[in-house]
DNA sequence: ACATTGACTAATT
DNA sequence: TAATTAGCCAATG
């Protein structure tokens, strides 16, 4: 299999194992998904931006609301569709629930 | 091969 | 605390 596949699942996948109410950011998942990839002897990828990219293109099937930058804002592109599922998933959120509450909410993992 | 763009981040103002 | 700037990685034209 080629490695861009490798890196599309590897992302999708965690995401999909972000439980409900918590939430990833897009560096942590990169960091992830880069350990791995060299792990399984592929090629580094590292970028969070490359992963929001992945996760724009993925669409139906994954839970992008569970993915946010670094602030705890989710993309601005769906914000209120975003803001929707995290209220409806009891997502701890901050600051007249723009963003989410990363001390409470920021989920990797080993923290299962 | 070069320039632009994007669901990013960290540092600076 | 919020807005701006510079750095970053890969995809695209």
């Amino acid at each position: 299999m080629r490695v861009d596949d490798d890196y599309l699942e590897a992302v999708l996948d965690l995401a999909q194992r972000i439980p409900p109410g918590r939430v990833m950011t897009y560096g942590t998942i990169a960091e992830f998904v880069g350990d791995q990839l060299v792990a399984d002897g592929g090629r580094r990828r590292g970028g969070p931006r490359q992963v929001g990219q992945v996760l724009a293109r993925a669409g139906g099937g994954v839970p992008w609301w569970r993915v946010v930058n670094a602030a705890g804002s989710p993309p601005a592109s769906n914000l209120s569709r975003a803001l929707t599922e995290l209220q409806r998933e009891q997502t701890p959120l901050v600051a007249a629930g723009l963003r989410v509450d990363l001390t409470a909410a920021l989920w990797w993992p080993d923290s299962d």
